[in-house]
DNA sequence: GTCTATACTGTGATAGAC
DNA sequence: GTCTATCACAGTATAGAC
């Protein structure tokens, strides 16, 4: 994978304008894709002429890899911090609440995410099936330990976690859906979704005493 | 929005050959985006020239707008049967089902779709703020009315809504990454989803006698 | 109706002045 | 280090032969 970053990072100046440039990038490639994008718009959203974009990094495609490589490390993060108290129905549903504000907070991150992930992945494959790899698997041991000691209830790790994460990126992928759907009044979408969200895994981990459904 | 569809369809090769080209858009524009696509790639997909495919379509968006509009009509028709059988948890319970298999056999139309929002939805805001939210609230009045009947335990209707199509639609528009995180053994991916699925589900919507979790 | 050849436009990238 | 001017190419679309 191409990844070649910007070297010029030495002055003040210098990681002022490459920071402005990733951020107007950000904007650009999440709205619209990397096909989508050009660097025109991206010159044009940072205030900057297109040759001063190319003087900084090495073409359209190094900018999109700096924003990749960056997403990764953040959007792994609190996956990471999983299971570091005690009670496992709380530890699982406060990772859903720090996923949904993610989205709440970070939307283009999410869609940038979606978009290279739609696509097929061409440039994270790897590390899809690399570090993301190696970090789910370990979270879903830790899960079925809790199953096995009867703390949560039982269920496939695996898919509860891709329950996890389609639900509550589904508040920054789709929000234009979201917001249309909803119609008025969608200031408050995210606390009824905080809100619903609880609700729907909390059922889903409590343990019953009568299994059979 | 420009919907030029193609005015050639009288003759038998003319409608074999219009099936022929919006099937190869289908399959380009759900994998590399609208502005990912060339017409070179359809041509080449379909087996036809370049210009060609210029001589039954007015150009690459109008062959987009016919996908979009026959994706409308294809998502929203399992959402209009919700509710016509009796017992509500069962039923939402087939839509979630329902749901899935049109992940597992129409993940080119998910991803159309997906892509479509994801920038904005440019070319179907319209449809979504009209069709798509009238159908939805009409479906929020009939899952409102079984919690009024404590048929199913309280909770927010679209927000429901909302988590069968992020979770089912996730096995579709996530699959490379579904796929990358099981790693090997994962024909059967829709299998195990469904049954988690339909787990987490039915937990949510049971009603239970102690309100309170 | 379908093809070959080609015009036109938008876009990524570079050369060279300042 | 940053700008103006420009190149080279890819991609949409059309003209005209057959």
């Amino acid at each position: 994978m191409a990844r070649a970053a910007s070297t010029k990072g030495n002055t003040r100046i210098q990681r002022q304008k490459t920071t402005q440039i990733l951020d107007a990038a950000l904007e650009v490639f999440s709205t619209y894709g990397f096909r989508g994008s050009t660097i025109d718009q991206i010159a044009a959203q940072a205030g900057l002429s297109k040759p001063n974009i190319l003087y900084y990094f090495d073409g359209k495609e190094a900018i999109h890899g700096v924003l990749l490589d960056r997403l990764l490390h953040t959007w792994l993060e609190p996956l990471e911090h999983l299971g570091e108290s005690e009670n496992p129905v709380d530890e699982i549903c406060a990772y859903v609440t720090r996923k949904l504000e993610m989205s709440r907070d970070y939307p283009r991150e999410s869609r940038l995410f979606a978009n290279e992930i739609l696509q097929g992945a061409p440039n994270i494959l790897a590390e899809l099936q690399g570090p993301l790899k190696s970090l789910t698997d370990e979270k879903c041991r830790l899960i079925q330990s809790w199953i096995d000691a009867g703390e949560i209830a039982p269920l496939d790790p695996h898919h509860l976690i891709f329950s996890i994460w389609s639900t509550t990126q589904h508040y920054a992928d789709f929000d234009v859906q979201v917001k249309a759907v909803l119609g008025a009044s969608t200031t408050d979408r995210f606390e009824t979704a905080q809100t619903h969200l609880d609700h729907l895994f909390r059922s889903m981990l409590t343990p019953r005493r009568t299994d059979g459904i």
